[in-house]
DNA sequence: CATGAATGAGGGTTCATTCAT
DNA sequence: TATGAATGAACCCTCATTCAT
C-alpha cells in the first residue's frame, strides 16, 4: 500500500561507464530470469542480486529501490517490443491486411509465449506502478508502428480512432495468450488462429450496430 | 514461491449458527472492500480482520489461511457471475445476436467497472492459486449459459468450438475493460461500443483466411 | 515461561454426579488418544474437545486450564500404575528375586510400549509441571509396592536406601524403553533382556568399589 | 504436528567473514542460555535474538528456521561430548574397569549437571527432530570411544553387543541424572555412587538368568 | 565502488481462554 | 450447564533497505 512517486523510479546513475552498464544488464537479466521461472513470487532483491552474482549492496547502487528495478525491466521490454514492431511495420508495407495481421500475431506470440510468466508479471507491474511517464516514449513508438501498419488499410477497417484501435488490438491479443499460456509448455495449436480471428474481427467489424 | 495444495483452500467450518454466517459475510465484505480500494497491496489478514471489525483469530476460525479467504472471494464472485449470466441467457432467448451481445457487454461492464481493482485482483489470484477444482462448477455454469446464448445463433457465428469461442469472448471483453478501468472514475464513453465491436467481430469473423 | 502454581492444577469440581464423571473420562481419553498418536504436538485444548465430542466450553467447565487437564491425565496414569504394581507385588510374594524382576520388567514394558509417545509426553510434562503434591500419594503407593517387592530379598541386594533403589530401578527401565521405543512399531527382541540385566545389575552391584 | 524434513535443518550460510562466525556463536550461546534458564518454554526465536543482542533478521540469516537453530545446538553439544569422551578413553587406557567407569560417570555428571535443563531440552528435541543424519558422525565417534573404553575389559563384561551395551550405559547414566537434576542446585551426594553402581551392574551382570 | 552483515517493520498463523446465548 | 463464537497475545519468518568495512 505504499504510495509511489513516479520520480522514484528512475535508475540511480547515468551509468556512462561500460562496466556499470554491464552490471546493470546482468542485474536485469537475473531479474528477468527469476520472473520467467517463478513469477512475482520469489522475485526479491536479495535473490536478484544472488542470481546476478553481485552483492545486494551493488544492486542498490544501481537501483534506488525495487520498483526502480522493475521499472527498468519494463522499459527494456517495451523498448524491445517497439523496435520489433517498427521492423515489422516496415516489412509489411504494401502487404495485404491479413498478411500483416498474421505477422503481427506471430510476433506477439513469440514474445509472450516464450516467457508467459515474465510477460504476465510485467503486465501486472505496469498496472501497479506509476510508470506512465517512463514508458511514454515506447508507447508512442509502438502506437506509431501500429498506425503505420494499419493506416494503409484504413479503408478496409471499420471507422474509429486508429490509435485506440491499435491498442485494443494489442490488448485483445495479449488477453487470449495470457489465458492460454498459463501453465502449459506449448501453445494450443489453434491459438494463433483464434487470435488472428479476434484481431481481424475487431478491425473489420463496425462498432455501431 | 510457496507451493500450494488445492486441498488447503477449503473454508474451515460449515457455520452452523447464523452468527457464523454473518461473520463470514463480514469478513468477505471487508476483504472485497480492501481489494476494491487498495488492490492486492494492503490485502493482509490483519487488515481484513480490522476492517471487518473482528479479531484476527475469528478470521482464522473460518478460513484456514489467507489463500482460502481469497478462494472464497473468488468462488463467490464466480457464483454471482454465473447466476447473472444464466438470467441473461434466459432473457435473451429469441432475441437477435446483436441484442444479446449488447446485453452481455453491458452486464460485463456493470460487474467489472464498479470495482475494477477488485476484479483485476481476483483475476490475478485466480491464475496464481490452484482453484480450478473449486471453481469448476461455476465455470461450467458460465460456459453453459454462454452456450445457451450462442447456440441459437450458431449459423451466424463463424465455425469453431462454441465453448472455446464463449470463453474467448469473455476474455476479450475483460481485457478491454481492465485496461481502461485502471484508475479512472468513469468508463470512457466509447468503451461499450469497442467491446461490442470486438466481441461481435470475433464471433462473426472466420478464423482461417 | 508462564509460572504455574500447584494450586491451579486441581480439577474444577468434585464431580459427584456420574454424568460429570463420564464427561471427564471422555475428555481424558481423548487427550490420551491425541498424545498417543501425535505426542505433544497437536495436543491442544480445542482438539481435545473436538476429539472428545464436546464443546471447548465444556472442557473448561471441568478443567480450569490446560495444565489441569494434563495433571489429571498424569494422576490417572500414576494411579493405574500404582494399582498394577500393587497387584504384582502381591503376586510375587515368596518368588525368587529374578522371577520378580522379570515380572516387573514385563509390566513396565507393557505399559510403556503400547503407547510410547503418550508415556514420553507424560514423563515430560511431569517434569515441567508442579505436580509433586498431586502425585504424592501415587508415588508413595508405588514406592511401597516396590519396597514390598524388594524387601524380602534385601539380603541379596547390595546395601542402600531401598526406596531410592526402587525409584532408580524404575528410571533405569524407563530410560531404556524410551530410547528404543521411539519410532518403532515393535520392541527389539533383546530389549526385555537388557532391561532385566540393567535392573538386576543395579540391584546386586554394590555401589562403592 | 508439522512434519519436518531433515533437509531443512542445515544452517544457511558458510559464514565467510569472521564477523558472521561471531554472530553465530552469539546466537548459539544465547539459545543455550535461554534453555539453561527456562527450558523449552521461553525458547523462541525473538527471545534468542534479543538475548543475543541482534535483530531477528540476523538470526534468520544464519538459521533458516527455529529447528535449524536447535539442530545446530544439538550438533555442537554432541561434538563437544564426542571430543571429551575421546580424550577420556585415551586417558583410561590400561586402567582397571572400575576406574574407567568412575571417570566416565564423573564426566557425564559434569556435563549434565551444570545445565540440567539445557541437557534435558536437547534430549527432548533430539527425539522430536529428524537429526539422525546430522548427528551420525558424532554418534559414531561417541560409540567408538566407548568401545575403545570397554573393549579391553570385554572379559570382565557380561557377553553382548558392546556397542549396544555402550549406548545403554549412556542412557542409564543420563536417566538417573535427569531425574535428580531437576530443580536442585547441587546434585545429591550419593548420585555419583548410584550411577556408578547402575553402570557397573549393567556391565557385569549377565542378561540371561 | 563493492561487499554482505545487520536491521526491523510487517504479515501469516496458532491456541489457551472467555463469555454471550 | 452446554455451546461455540470470539478474542488477542505470542510466535515464526520474510525481505526491502542501510551502512560499516
Amino acid at each position: 500500500m505504499s504510495t509511489l512517486k513516479a520520480s522514484a523510479l528512475k535508475p540511480r546513475k547515468p551509468a556512462r561507464q561500460q562496466r556499470s552498464q554491464a552490471t546493470i544488464d546482468t542485474i536485469l537479466e537475473a531479474a528477468a530470469r527469476i520472473l520467467t521461472k517463478d513469477s512475482l513470487d520469489g522475485f526479491n532483491t536479495n535473490r536478484v542480486a544472488a542470481v546476478a552474482g553481485i552483492s545486494i549492496g551493488s544492486l542498490y547502487q544501481y537501483f534506488p529501490n525495487k520498483e526502480a528495478l522493475t521499472a527498468a525491466l519494463l522499459l527494456r521490454s517495451h523498448e524491445a517490443q517497439a523496435e520489433q514492431l517498427k521492423a515489422l511495420a516496415l516489412a509489411m508495407r504494401g502487404q495485404p491486411l491479413p498478411t500483416a495481421v498474421r505477422a503481427l500475431v506471430k510476433l506477439a506470440m513469440r514474445g509472450q509465449w516464450e516467457q508467459p510468466r515474465l510477460a504476465a508479471a510485467l503486465d501486472h507491474e505496469e498496472r501497479r506502478l506509476p510508470v506512465e511517464k517512463l514508458l511514454r516514449a515506447s508507447h508512442q513508438a509502438i502506437d506509431e508502428s501500429l498506425l503505420d501498419l494499419l493506416h494503409e488499410h484504413r479503408h478496409s477497417i471499420a471507422p474509429g480512432d486508429l490509435t485506440v484501435i491499435a491498442r485494443d488490438v494489442i490488448d485483445i491479443a495479449k488477453a487470449l495468450m495470457e489465458k492460454d499460456a498459463d501453465g502449459r509448455r506449448d501453445p494450443p495449436v489453434d491459438l494463433e488462429d483464434r487470435i488472428y480471428r479476434a484481431v481481424m474481427g475487431y478491425l473489420v467489424m463496425p462498432s455501431a450496430v
